[in-house]
DNA sequence: AGCAACCCTTAAAGAAGGTTAAGAAATACC
DNA sequence: GGTATTTCTTAACCTTCTTTAAGGGTTGCT
């Protein structure tokens, strides 16, 4: 079942005992999400935590020229932290959302409201700090984006990004890449046959 | 005294009352920090959160090739998320930092060692709260950061720094403006000039 | 007050990355 | 299973940013 996929994610942390799952369960709500289906548009405000259960989503702004920029992907078997996805600033101060959130694939998602997650946070500690270790290593992950984004080539940060997420890399189309890693299409293309090419000629 | 200073901070969250305040002075350590003194060095383990009351820091990580790259600043007067420093992942994990942290200024720092503050998580689900809403701001800035890196030119995001960050702009040398932006010092000259240029000459 | 260390600027050459346009290959969907 | 849409690639040209080198200005420290 679904739900088991979501217990399965909070034993990464800080267990849930039977009555603790039971509680969430009851406050968890399931939905299937077509492709190119949005949970989340801009100037909505998001109301919900979403935990992917089973298919890919990503998280992204789009400029003043139109240009679609990705901040997150949150997939199936991707990391732990990484499964989690909504716009936090937005879902707190309930002010207009200045992202989407897009399923790439045909996809289950569990999901919170404010409310609930709230009442969550207040009867049991533990959410708290379940909630507070996922925020965490999403900060750590996040860290290291920045880094990569100020000291190293789009070359480098593209090897880094099939080194860290093999998975993703795989699913993902590479136009969804490159504006991850804040290129266009055509110079990852230009990267990737470089790469081909040192790998034939050592 | 400085420890106001703290219990202001905690005045942007949840505020603490009497007893919570003295739970907490008796869990913190005040330092006083030349300029160019570290906190943090690379290898160590990062063992304290630390709340900067006086004075400047900036946490920077080093490439392969001897390169310092500013990950964060965090200063007296700045938002009140961004008082707070320290390497998350070496301090929960028990890890080696990857990261120095480094005064610019002779500074005047809380710090909070990791069984004291378990300690006040353990017994006061507030501290728990008020730190998770820490780290949820930080991770807003963040994703803020990661996007600027990866939708605009070296120009944008200077701008938007001296624009959001005026305080800092005028206590950093433009050298480690640069480092944090992700160019060189020369570049960011260039952009300095380009900017004058068009001010005067609209 | 004086010297060393740091900081800022300029400029020329070159590398990294973007733009435009167009055709080929893969994929979704009915 | 076939067509429309999306995706990937190539190439020529242009912009952004780095590198190197050098000179002048500030700042911190004792």
């Amino acid at each position: 079942m679904t739900i088991q996929k979501l217990f399965a994610n909070f034993d990464n942390y800080l267990p849930l005992d039977e009555q603790e799952r039971d509680d969430l369960s009851k406050r968890v709500v399931e939905r299937r999400i077509k492709r190119r289906q949005f949970i989340l548009q801009e100037n909505d405000i998001c109301r919900h935590y979403t935990f992917v259960a089973e298919g890919c989503f990503r998280k992204f702004q789009v400029d003043k020229k139109g240009v679609e920029h990705n901040l997150q992907f949150a997939a199936e078997n991707d990391r732990p932290a990484a499964r989690w996805i909504m716009e936090i600033d937005s879902f707190y101060a309930e002010k207009p959302s200045r992202v989407y959130i897009e399923a790439i694939e045909p996809s289950v998602i569990l999901q919170i409201s404010k409310p609930d997650l709230l009442h969550l946070f207040m009867h049991n500690p533990k959410f708290d700090r379940n909630f507070r270790v996922i925020i965490e290593n999403r900060f750590v992950e996040l860290e290291n984006r920045v880094l990569q984004a100020i000291s190293s080539t789009a070359e480098e940060r593209y090897v880094t990004f099939l080194d860290q997420y093999p998975n993703l890399s795989q699913r993902l189309p590479n136009t969804q890449i490159a504006s991850y890693l804040g290129i266009t299409p055509e110079f990852l293309s230009k990267i990737r046959k470089e790469i081909s090419k040192k790998q034939v000629n050592p």
